[in-house]
DNA sequence: CTGTTAGCGCATTCAA
DNA sequence: TTGAATGCGCTAACAG
């Protein structure tokens, strides 16, 4: 039924191996009989079998993609551009969703070497480790987007967190901002420690002083926007911009602001992190700190190949700029 | 460095064959010998490497999964479902994105087969059925998901959208309204159709005419709900209600909203197709016609799962009921 | 430049 | 119930 190399061989009347050489495009063959070989192989349907070859190559040319959920914009994006960029470096891409839980991850981590992937791009849940260099030293390349593993040498590619919180926070200074409200993911996770560091920065070298009960801190979810907006907005002295560097909770936010009835950005400015299409649509346009999901995608995307091309692990932290997008919900306070 | 077959069969003082039975759970075999082999291979860390046994069996324990991208909500979700079904079942599955275009759905269908994927669920562009029913022919059953393929002789699971749009109209009827705009996907797709299908019946059926000018059509873009949103509410009698069942259109048309100032469910009742995290968060709540994609995905795997266990190719199209989700956004008129 | 040969790791047929 | 032997389809020495 299915066609072989053997088939080709008979049908181009050589041999299988010199039919391999011709279809891998091998240095030491003769031009004219590879081209035969090709036009044969063509004419009769050929195919090569990839389990075959990875078996004997041991390179798949399967790589492992996890990421925590597929809900997340920067999760998302990372899926469609490294799905897409590896496709058309012939790879293709077994994805799997952790949940950001570690258990699963290791299951995950277990089946994709059993899958033998020539590599892996993962959005780590950090607890894993073991497993992830375990990997490394089986020779299969892991970069880590995203998230990364304490402790681990481990390639990873983060977005800037601490610069882009900090630009941020200058940006609402800069257009006379006083009492700045932050809501941001919690302290355990390095993108919350990191955004509070820079928020905290920016405040400071202002000569501002940080007061603890603009700063609200929690989990990565609307309910976190929800009780963070009511609570910043319900202060005696609300703050005049509210940063959301938690972008879960941007939808959250959106709600409370509804149902107070705010304008932006007349009533309150705002700031959102982690650009989504929504946030462009939305009227006015919402101003964000873009922490560049497509280039952490194409810059693991390119750390992988290189890697996949012998270059040894370098164990380095590779940090994406953060840009601002000015929009439409930040306005310049009066000076008065 | 890699523990094989032969290496737990050594160390088991058993034979390769053996050996390869117990970890199978042949029946043939000795219940203690058996259990003997299973605990020296975990004991040596044996993992049973799949490329091999993929190659003997052809059966990879790999399925592709095509999608048109992953920012419409309902192939997210069916992402997401069917990733996390198929590995608890043992599968891994290939994720490709399509972005509905039949030339790159076909080179993702010949990697697929080249991968000897077992078998592939589907958002099809509908342009290639060929290849598709080769694959069939080739004993890989495949299930179309969302979309289908026209004249094709392949499962598939869609969503009930001529019921679903009817439902839908029927709320607003029933709620008093009349005059029911309608923003739909173009008519050259089943859901474009089916939907403007089941808005028109209802509309008949309360023995109301339908009017052109309340129908905007347009393709699956946020630029869509702008233009229809802007042409609709400008006309000479606008509509008490709007019925988005383009669910990227839905964005655009918020904006409109937004930008026109105008109430909800006060000024305009606004009802959406396929729902999404933000609707629910949205003040107020949107109401919705849901076509359960996390449904779809669930039967496309169950089939899928069946197809795999040796059932034939049915050929039938399987519908899934849609759901009206009644939030906040639409209002009973008085009647006047 | 080309052909012969030997596995990659596993499941399975055939004998015992 | 077990073992020996075969080959899935391909690549890569090794000879010629």
């Amino acid at each position: 039924m299915t066609v072989t190399l053997r088939d080709v061989a008979r049908a181009a009347d050589v041999s299988i191996a010199t039919a391999s050489r011709a279809l891998a495009g091998s240095s030491l063959i003769n031009h004219a009989t590879q081209k035969h070989v090709v036009q044969v192989a063509a004419a009769i349907g050929y195919r090569t079998n990839t389990v075959a070859r990875a078996l004997k190559t041991r390179k798949s040319r399967l790589i492992g993609l996890t990421v925590h959920n597929l809900e997340n914009a920067s999760f998302r994006v990372l899926a469609s551009v490294v799905q897409a960029r590896m496709q058309a470096l012939g790879y293709q891409v077994i994805l799997s969703i952790s949940n950001d839980d570690a258990e699963q991850e290791r299951e995950i981590l277990k089946t994709l070497v059993d899958h033998s992937v020539d590599g892996l791009i993962a959005v780590p849940t950090g607890s894993n480790s073991a497993p992830l260099l375990a990997m490394e030293h089986a020779d299969i390349p892991v970069i880590c987007a995203v998230r990364r593993v304490a402790g681990a040498s481990l390639e990873s590619i983060l977005a800037a967190d601490m610069e882009g919180a900090y630009t941020g926070t200058q940006h609402l200074l800069g257009l006379g901002h006083r009492r700045i409200g932050l809501i941001v993911g919690p302290s355990d996770t390095t993108s919350g420690k990191e955004r509070l560091a820079g928020y905290t920065r920016a405040m400071q070298e202002a000569g501002l002083p940080v007061d603890p009960a603009l700063i609200h801190r929690g989990r990565y979810l609307p309910e976190t926007g929800v009780a963070g907006g009511n609570a910043l907005l319900s202060l005696a002295e609300p703050p005049t911009a509210l940063f959301v560097a938690n972008h879960e909770s941007s939808v959250g936010v959106l709600r409370v602001i509804s149902e107070r009835g705010l304008s932006i950005p007349a009533d309150l400015s705002l700031l959102f992190y982690e650009d989504s299409p929504w946030f462009e649509w939305q009227r006015p346009a919402i101003s964000v700190v873009d922490s560049g999901a497509a280039d952490i995608a194409n810059l693991a995307v390119d750390r992988l190949m290189s890697r996949l091309g012998g270059v040894a692990n370098s164990g380095r932290e590779y940090r994406i700029g953060s840009r601002l997008v000015e929009r439409a919900s930040c306005r310049a306070l009066p000076t008065s």
